[in-house]
DNA sequence: GCATGATTTGCAATTTAATGCCATTTTTTT
DNA sequence: AAAAAAATGGCATTAAATTGCAAATCATGC
């Protein structure tokens, strides 16, 4: 196998899970971490991709935190992206926030279902491109370089003038009796906005997010139908949620 | 078998698997490596395919942008991209359209550089994501696969909203008395649509494109501002611009 | 037909590049 | 602070590139 080829599917990875792990890499191609590491050293200094520990991220979509926790995490993520996968009816209008929960989502839908999704988020925008039959439709706005979504009055304003099916808002903190919260203003603002132009809202949410708690509130936990996590449904964690009226996933 | 045979042998397996290994041919053509090796390093030469250690890959072979297609004639952009960014000044309000030659360009603008950038064109957004002074103003709107911009009636009401400095129209076609043309009609809507939002209207393009024409027209070619191309200012293919009061690049 | 010169091809010696391995240092996690 | 994972730099091994050279092939003009 070529150098060249290598590395392109180095980076044809990279585009895909916009992430990669050197271990993973040297597995897949059949030679040793030291020659994924020169690869990746060469790929970063053409600026085609990101160099990190323990691997590469796809320029642009900064990964925060440390590669190999994101990895960890991203077991439960996969596992509630599947549930989530079941509310999902053919021809229907989906609104996505932003988030890895959400991008999971995205990720899993199938190309040939037919549907339509709003959102907001970058990287999910990029995800549904590949997805044959999925009409995408970009909220625009000021893009957030952190969050990778769209904010402030434009994309709100956008928010208004549609009625989707379901939403599926990415959450940060839930809280039994202080609901939803979030630690930026112009966040609480979209995700209030997309609330508000949804039929039904859902909340994909890691079990370590129950329970925390963030400056601004976005809602009440009661205003949520569906709470979807990795936990088995009689989880002590999902008690205090179980007399809401909330469906519990 | 004739020297050119086997040149072409190789340049369609090239085409057919975008790459090749020396060994491989030595071993179908029944010659030495050594004979492959000078074959590729004479294709080479007349920029038919690309030499690599071990073998050849198609032209083009790692030129990908953010979201995964090739960049043809990418040495030709990327000096256009370049000619292009002396337009530009710190704190100007620029539109982005779609294309490949204005994504070189947002690849080159300087992260230090404060700029207010709009644009419907995702992988240009994907890539001012790590341009920390840079802000990004998504157009949003219906999401087009192919040409991955956005499109319809919401991304043209969103740009009937703003006025910029400059914009930077990625052109198909332009002819100097048909002027600027595309093949897409919803295309078409939204570069009219930027051109309407826009002081001053910058074209870049490829000399290739110089004199073809498309179905649909955007403009005259009077109608834009600037006209940047990679060729020298006093090349033949310029001639009929030359009395159209358009700066040459 | 065949001698001549140019081109093409294969071979061998040498140089360069790619890869893996390991000891050491740095970074991250606990 | 200790332990674990990953990065770095040096070194050895192997594969591939380069160069020079000689043999083979070819076109041509006589």
């Amino acid at each position: 196998m070529l150098k060249e080829e290598r590395q392109q599917f180095i980076l044809n990875e990279v585009r895909i899970h916009n992430k990669v792990l050197l271990t993973d890499m040297a597995d897949l191609l059949n030679v040793s971490v030291d020659t994924v590491r020169r690869d990746i050293k060469e790929l970063d200094r053409s600026d085609q991709l990101k160099k990190v520990h323990g691997g590469a991220v796809s320029l642009g979509f900064n990964n925060y935190n440390p590669i190999g926790k994101k990895i960890y995490s991203l077991e439960k993520k996969a596992l509630i992206a599947e549930k989530a996968m079941s509310l999902i009816k053919e021809g229907q209008i989906i609104l996505l926030s932003g988030g890895t929960t959400n991008l999971e989502l995205a990720r899993r839908l199938p190309s040939k279902m037919k549907l339509t999704c709003f959102t907001p988020s970058l990287p999910i925008a990029v995800q549904l491109l590949s997805k044959t039959n999925i009409e995408t439709i970009f909220i625009g706005g000021r893009l957030s370089k952190d969050s990778q979504i769209t904010i402030g009055g434009s994309a709100i304003n956008m928010l208004s003038e549609i009625k989707v099916d379901i939403c599926f808002l990415g959450t940060n903190s839930i809280h039994p009796t202080e609901g939803l919260t979030e630690f930026d203003w112009e966040i609480v603002q979209m995700k209030k906005a997309m609330i508000h132009s949804s039929r039904k809202v859902v909340s994909p949410c890691i079990s370590e997010k129950i329970g925390s708690m963030q400056r601004y509130k976005i809602c009440g936990a009661e205003d949520i139908d569906v709470l979807i996590t990795e936990l088995e449904p009689w989880d002590a964690k999902l008690e205090a949620f179980k007399n809401m009226n909330i469906q519990l996933l």
